[in-house]
DNA sequence: ACAAAAGTGTTTTAGGTACACCCATGT
DNA sequence: ACATGGGTGTACCTAAAACACTTTTGT
């Protein structure tokens, strides 16, 4: 047990997901800064170092709500990346040393992904000069391994529904309508459903609850509304 | 972003699980130290400190050849631990401080589970006066919160082998017969299983073949062997 | 002969899949 | 009237669950 410990520094990331009726969204922030080719502009996912006394959830937790100033958002940690060639890119290394003022040599960071209500709210919370809500297509490249952390989220969430369905409703509004939930299905799960099986098999779920009230103001039949009732779906665990 | 980073370190600790064809096993390593109260032993999980230019990947695969000589051994991280109270205990700060010669603030551990096939070979590999096959029900109470990494686990391995049946077979004999391979299933998610429907179902799977070759020298009717064919399962994808 | 574990089929139930047309509303 | 998305039922198939007795081998 001789060899030389490695200097590491440990972080956490967060992929938040939110749902805009139509597509999954993520939330970015915005990286300004230079390398030999002169200044860049770039995305990457919310994270930070962590601080003295701070667990990792609790840091997490903290990075979302500095960005969108809501404070109980729901975490779960899905997976640790700590390759070394995490900092190959230069561009990266020495956007970190200015930016954290730490010498590094590898950053372990700790992944966490976080499913919302993007509601107008939230929209508004978020300062559109520093991050945004892009849609999953719309992400582009990403500084480290940010691309990869998302597919790897994206694989979490798929596991972590199937175990929870609950899970779903957090990302959609109080009230919602069949088809949003249907193409929020279809977007996670990467695969069409069909409309009638869908319907069938939401009307014999006990914790999605039809309403009386309906779409207003649609230029075609107006979609009836649901919600979530939790005590149901705990009930029927 | 001026609070104070914390101090961290980083480690890997590894689940390796064996099956005896009885239940299932746990690697675990001896731990001498001394407290107020004495000298204590106790067992704790096979783990380290991460070293420079190692992957947590590498970390973890070190660990598991230098303890069991075998090189190859699978690996999956599953989770990171990482709060505070990991290391509440000033029993285990004070072990850890004396065998690392760190000023240990906090670590955060990425733990990882093997599964392994635990033959006489890996039996005699471990030194018995440092290490340990112990069946689940003979665990004890753990350093730190290796009782809590091993929960975590069995439900991480719950999990992957639902999305992976192959992994199973790693913890099995080349050959095995049926209630080998029924009783591995009924420990790893804890529930029996009925073993005409057991029969049928491992029938029609195509990737796990029935041998001409049964048991010898049994006190009853001897039992056929079967292998699993990692080629037909991957066609079978 | 008996103890001990291996092995074998049928029926029922639930859930998934495939598939095509009419309904309500705004323009 | 027409464009737009909302909403509905039946038949088939597959997979899981429940359930009890006979077979083989060593002692």
């Amino acid at each position: 047990m001789d060899a030389p410990l490695a200097n590491n520094h440990i972080s956490i990331d967060c992929v938040a997901f939110g749902f805009d009726g139509e597509n999954l969204r993520v939330l970015l922030v915005k990286r300004n800064g230079s390398d030999q080719g002169g200044e860049f502009n770039d995305m990457k996912l919310p994270g930070s170092l962590i601080y003295q006394d701070e667990d990792l959830d609790e840091a997490a937790s903290r990075v979302l709500r500095e960005l969108t100033g809501v404070k109980d958002l729901s975490l779960t940690q899905f997976k640790a990346f700590g390759s070394k060639d995490r900092t190959r890119n230069p561009r990266d290394v020495h956007w970190l040393e200015r930016a954290q003022k730490v010498k590094v040599e590898r950053i372990v960071t700790i992944a966490y992904f976080s499913l919302v209500k993007l509601d107008r709210n939230l929209e508004k919370a978020v300062d559109p000069s520093t991050a945004e809500w892009r849609s999953l297509a719309e992400v582009g490249t990403l500084a480290f391994d940010h691309n990869l952390i998302i597919e790897e989220a994206l694989k979490a969430i798929r596991r972590e529904t199937d175990n929870n369905r609950s899970l779903l409703f957090d990302l959609l509004p109080k009230k919602f309508t069949a088809s949003q939930l249907r193409m929020l299905t279809e977007r996670i799960y990467d695969k069409p459903l069909d409309v009638r099986n869908f319907h069938k098999k939401i009307s014999q779920l006990p914790y999605v609850v039809p309403l009386e009230e309906r779409q207003q103001g649609v230029a075609h039949r107006a979609a009836r509304y649901y919600r979530f009732d939790r005590k149901a779906y705990t009930g029927s665990r």
